[in-house]
DNA sequence: AACCACAAGAGCACTGGCAC
DNA sequence: GTGCCAGTGCTCTTGTGGTT
């Protein structure tokens, strides 16, 4: 069975450009497989693209093997997910475009954090959320909130606009629980502020879709950094689905109250500056230890997982009293079009002209 | 820094089994 | 016989670890 020895010739392989086609087809057809016509007509125009035309034809086989082995491992892939996971009630579409997931073109080899997320984070200093979405359970960066409401459990929920989708994949969420200051990715001097016990975000990638997820670091190998940077290894365990991986530092995204660890190993090392290349000290593990057996936690630290509202006041004013100072500020715009109050995250604080939808609304609406 | 070896994963090709 | 699914085999690419 399989695959007969080569031939010789080099391995055949489809452009990207040839993937992406294949892959809205498929889309289109609802992941069924389109018939023979299209295989055959798909195989003549690749191989009069430019790329190939008088090199390689592509035979309407391998358009067919494609379309079969991407069926087949979408299907593998959901049936491993939701055998995993609890199934989600609006299971996200296979194909649909994965938030903060890198993209390889604009981020070829580095790492995950040249990302959106790494980028949003260097561009833009100011308070910035991450949604925990309902669907898949991961969390996602945080474009707008468009609007709030209470629920007659009085739990506050938002509209969320997810960064770099559009409003078909908008979400209510449960603000106490599921929204949270963003979490910044790590650069290589940041490996000691990522000690075991932690809570990170951690980018866990799959076959079909790469998300980032809640995860406790279990363990750390500290290792020495070179050019490449930081290589040190992390054991995590996922929060959604107990599975424990091994991660480069580069997929990790530490939350933001791990800060003063930063800003006390800095003035550490001003304090006595140590060149751990030279000494051969691995600079995280001495920092480490340090940091992690610091008795004087910052009061941030006993929050670490507090959700940015812990309490709602009785009034329309939709703005924590315990985390007021993490809570940008609410910049409301009306759009016109919706005929909504559009909340801009980037320097938002809400503020009481934003409707708050009623219940009665909310069971209608959603 | 450059190089090499190895492991893991991705992608493609193919087969056997099953249902119609 | 045909179409589809599930799985395996082979090759190539990429990442990692070690050595020089």
């Amino acid at each position: 069975m399989g695959r007969p020895p080569g031939n010789g010739s080099p391995a055949f392989r489809f452009t990207h450009s040839e993937v992406a086609e294949m892959e809205a087809i498929l889309h289109a057809h609802n992941n069924a497989l389109p018939a023979h016509d299209v295989l055959t007509a798909l195989a003549e125009k690749f191989s009069e693209s430019p790329d190939r035309k008088g090199k390689i034809a592509v035979q309407m086989k391998q358009v067919w093997n494609w379309f079969q082995n991407k069926r087949y491992a979408i299907r593998a892939k959901s049936s491993k997910t939701l055998g995993k996971l609890d199934i989600s009630p609006m299971p996200r579409d296979a194909s649909a475009p994965v938030k903060n997931m890198p993209q390889p073109a604009a981020a070829p080899v580095s790492s995950a954090s040249d990302s959106t997320r790494g980028k949003a984070t260097q561009e833009n200093s100011s308070m910035e959320f991450e949604a925990k979405s309902g669907r898949d359970r991961a969390w996602y960066d945080v474009a707008k909130f468009l609007s709030h409401r209470y629920l007659e459990t009085s739990n506050p929920e938002v509209l969320v606009r997810f960064s770099g989708f559009g409003p078909a994949e908008d979400e209510w969420i449960n603000v106490r629980k599921n929204v949270r200051p963003r979490s910044m990715p790590c650069e290589s001097s940041e490996c000691i502020a990522v000690i075991p016990g932690d809570l990170v975000l951690c980018f866990q990638e799959g076959k079909e879709q790469a998300l980032y997820f809640d995860a406790h670091v279990q363990d750390a190998q500290r290792r020495r950094h070179d050019v490449r940077g930081c290589r040190c290894r992390f054991l995590v365990r996922y929060d959604h689905d107990q599975s424990e991986e091994i991660v480069p530092l580069r997929k990790i995204c530490r939350r933001p109250e791990t800060d003063y660890r930063l800003r006390e190993a800095h003035n550490a090392n001003e304090a006595a500056p140590v060149d751990p290349q030279k000494t051969g000290m691995d600079p995280a593990t001495g920092n480490a230890v340090d940091v992690a057996s610091t008795s004087a936690e910052p009061q941030m630290q006993q929050n670490a997982n507090t959700p940015i509202f812990a309490s709602v006041s009785q009034t329309n004013v939709f703005a924590p009293e315990q985390s007021m100072d993490m809570m940008p500020e609410i910049e409301t715009v009306t759009d016109v079009a919706a005929g909504n109050s559009v909340v801009n995250a980037g320097n938002a604080a809400f503020t009481s002209n934003v409707p708050v939808v009623s219940s009665q609304n909310m069971a209608e609406g959603n």
